[in-house]
Formats: structure tokens, C-alpha cells, sequence
DNA sequence: ATGGCCGCCCTAGGCGGA
């Protein structure tokens, strides 16, 4: 089995105590990362190192967006088309312990769902019509061992969200976007492996607020963050186990995501 | 919905997040 983690944690700098933390509780082979906020030289490296990931995969920019994956096993990083109508640093690849990763950070899109009068949502489509696209010219998942990850901004399911109907027309749940989502999925037959774990009618959150006082006091959140798996590796998954440490978001100075943990089968040693 | 927050940036209000 392999410990993979997906985090989108709103500043690599700022919260390097937390994620250190964090690496010593539950100490995952793999640790992905949305939202860095930095430049590839800033990305503190040797903290990463010294905590025992030593291999690390940077695509950052100037304070905003950025993605980041560092490893205990050795990785080689992958050409990857640039989904991104705006060049943002939002997407990556790596070969690791014997599977291809994308770790992605999916436009949020903005406060109104309507690309006539929104930009930021125009964009977020557009991004999600690249990514399906860019499936479905691949064509080759029935031996893919593949796993997707990140910060996918889409809250898919009525239980994925505290409350289906006060969200249906708030960006994130919106219908447009969870078929431009399901699009993505099924162009690959991804597997969302939260899902397999935990029941579709059980509520379901990785994300909460800044802005509620308590986030704990009504659990107004949304399953943003996503671990989807290859049909192939799927299959080869025979008891995969699913984390949200929401414990994470009640630390001080807290991202507003949590981190997600998946356990699953593990087709090489690094 | 998030009302009341956070983190970034050529340090201060504007932008982006979701």
C-alpha cells in the first residue's frame, strides 16, 4: 500500500509549521500540494527535505496559485499540456512508485455562475473542457496506471455540500459545473475513490470558511479536494481507505482546506 | 452562501480565494 495526500494548503511559507506537523502524524509516501503562493525558488526545499521528501516536483509563480509535490520515492516529472487559458501555475506531472500523478488546482471561478458576465467562470470551464479534451484524445486508461488529485474546486454530489439546495446556484455546486467535472471523470473512468469509501448519502467535506466563526458549529463545508484513481488501478485496490483530517483545520493558523489521505495498491516500490 | 476571513503584494488597500 502507498499513503498519498492532497492539500491545498493557502501558502507553503505561512503554514510550513502545520505541514510539518503534519508529515510527522500521519507521514504519507506522497504529499501534494495546491496553492503554494510562491515561486519555485522560495518553496522552502530543505524543510521538505529534512522531513524525509528529499524528491520534489515545484511549478510555482509570483503569490498566487502554484502547485508542489514532494515524495519519499524518487520522481521523474512529466510533460503535461497546459490545460490553463492564462498560463497560471496550476497543473503537473510526475512518474512516482510506479504510477503517472497529476496534481491539479482547478480555477475556483468566481460569484457568478454565468460566463456572459463572469470572466473567472468562463475561465473555469474553459479549464475543465481543456482537461476533458485532453482525456479523451488519450484513450488508453483500460492499463493506465493513473491517479488524478488537487484542490478541483467542484463540490459534485447533493451530499458533498452541507446544504444541495442553498448551493445549486453559489459556484462550486452548480449544475454546468459538476457535469464539466463528471465530463472529466468519465472521459477517463476515473474513479472518485472518496466515494468507494465513504456512502454517496453521507456528508462528505474537505473545505470550510474562513468567514464562520466556528466552522465546526454548523459544518458549513464542501468536498472541493478530490483523489480519483485509473480504472486499472482502481481495480488493483482491493481495500483502499480514504482520510479527511479535518482535526487540521481546527490548528492554529489553519488552511481553510483540510488534507485528504488515500491508502491503495502500490505497483512499484520507489 | 460567506454576515463577521485570510494571504499575497515593491506595507497598504486592492485583489483573489470559494
Amino acid at each position: 500500500m502507498i499513503k498519498l495526500t492532497s492539500w491545498n494548503v493557502n501558502s507553503v511559507r505561512l503554514r510550513l509549521p502545520q505541514i510539518e506537523k503534519f508529515l510527522q502524524e500521519t507521514n504519507p509516501d506522497i504529499l501534494c500540494l495546491q496553492e503554494i503562493k510562491c515561486l519555485a525558488e522560495q518553496f522552502p526545499a530543505k524543510a521538505f527535505a529534512k522531513a524525509g521528501y528529499p524528491h520534489q516536483a515545484i511549478s510555482g509563480q509570483k503569490g498566487m496559485h502554484g502547485v508542489a509535490i514532494v515524495s519519499k520515492w524518487p520522481l521523474s516529472e512529466e510533460c503535461i499540456p497546459d490545460f490553463c487559458p492564462r498560463g497560471e501555475a496550476r497543473v503537473q506531472s510526475v512518474k512516482v512508485a510506479g504510477f503517472t500523478l497529476l496534481n491539479l488546482y482547478i480555477p475556483a471561478g468566481g460569484d457568478e455562475p454565468d460566463v456572459k458576465i463572469n470572466p473567472k467562470f468562463a475561465h473555469k470551464l474553459e479549464y475543465l473542457n481543456n482537461l476533458q479534451q485532453h482525456f479523451t484524445a488519450r484513450g488508453d486508461q483500460d492499463n493506465a496506471l493513473e491517479v488524478l488529485v488537487g484542490d478541483l474546486n467542484i463540490a459534485p454530489g447533493e451530499f458533498d455540500v452541507w446544504s444541495h439546495k442553498q448551493l445549486l446556484r453559489v459556484v462550486s455546486h452548480t449544475p454546468i459545473e459538476v457535469d464539466a467535472l463528471n465530463a472529466v471523470k468519465n472521459s477517463f473512468d476515473f474513479v472518485d475513490m472518496a466515494r468507494v469509501c465513504v456512502p454517496e448519502t453521507e456528508p462528505l467535506f474537505t473545505w470550510w470558511s474562513y468567514r464562520s466563526k466556528d466552522w465546526t458549529k454548523n459544518n458549513r463545508g464542501r468536498r472541493l479536494d478530490h483523489i480519483w484513481l485509473s480504472p486499472s488501478l482502481a481495480t488493483l485496490s482491493k481495500n483502499p481507505k480514504f482520510t479527511v483530517h479535518n482535526d487540521c483545520r481546527s490548528w492554529e493558523r489553519p488552511s481553510d482546506h483540510a488534507p485528504i489521505t488515500l491508502e491503495f495498491y502500490q505497483p512499484e516500490n520507489g
